[in-house]
DNA sequence: TTCTTGTGTTCAAGCGCTTGAGGTGTGTGA
DNA sequence: TCACACACCTCAAGCGCTTGAACACAAGAA
């Protein structure tokens, strides 16, 4: 069980330093123990419960799922479907995201196409890329 | 020239309403109309913008560059190469965000089969989970 | 006519961090 | 041994919104 510096964990689980001292300003990880002058030390069990979090976090997940997440690694077996769910629950969202995301660049990059022909002082180009704007708009849901 | 409120401005450019007053609040669009009772009074040229800026927003371009974009109109000519830069580099941002989204997708699911395992105390399964679960941690970046 | 409903308004506070200022303790080079 | 870098600390303020409270106005029902 070796120990770990704040950095070594903010770089294995993908938050800042910040972030990980927030969390445990909030009660959502630790508490973590402290060397002689101070400074955190964190275990590996404790980066387990820091990656899932991690994860979820990036997933758009509120504190409050999070805390509902941590405390029912208390009680397992009880909790275990809830849990499964929940996780399920944000991978669907993510999906839907990706989906968003890929409407998202259609639409920057038919705007790309406009500057590009304004770039080259091409007004049939143009009017052609206004046209795949419009309809990336769409997809959007812009109008 | 129809007139829309923000309510529809909201709807068909996706941002809240809130976040419509506070990106006038801060000068990144308007001065916006307002009708005899202070409503505001969009038309349709704010929508092209606030569509556009939306869209830098939901990728997740800072505030800082949505006033670049917008500084930019006003001289076309000269910032348009510029513009399609801009753009087109935020394009490819998405495109690394979806590839870190495919890979947390991956861990959420390999961490839901866990779950689903303890759930039906299927201790073979949740074994072969974990492993499962490692090698998405792995892709996360999650040493 | 009053009363409710709906849509808007402003202003203040909260959220989930991030950034910056200012300080402490440890280790290495001169 | 002294200087300096460096990794960490705390605390406060800022950012980009979101949420909530309290109020204004217009239209339709009782």
């Amino acid at each position: 069980m070796d120990v770990l510096t704040i950095r070594d964990v903010a770089r294995r689980c993908g938050l800042s330093e910040p972030t990980l001292r927030y969390y445990e300003d909030i009660g959502l990880i630790g508490p973590i123990g402290r060397d002689a002058s101070g400074h955190r030390q964190y275990d590996t069990a404790d980066l387990d419960l820091i990656g899932a979090l991690s994860c979820l976090r990036a997933t758009g997940v509120s504190i409050g799922d999070m805390r509902t997440y941590k405390a029912n690694l208390a009680n397992r077996e009880e909790t275990a479907a809830e849990q499964r769910d929940l996780l399920l629950r944000h991978a669907e969202r993510i999906e839907a995201e990706i989906v968003a995301q890929h409407a998202r660049i259609g639409y920057l990059r038919a705007k790309a196409a406009v500057w590009d022909a304004r770039d080259h002082a091409d007004g049939v180009a143009e009017a052609e890329a206004w046209q795949a704007v419009k309809e990336a708009a769409q997809h959007l849901g812009f109008h």
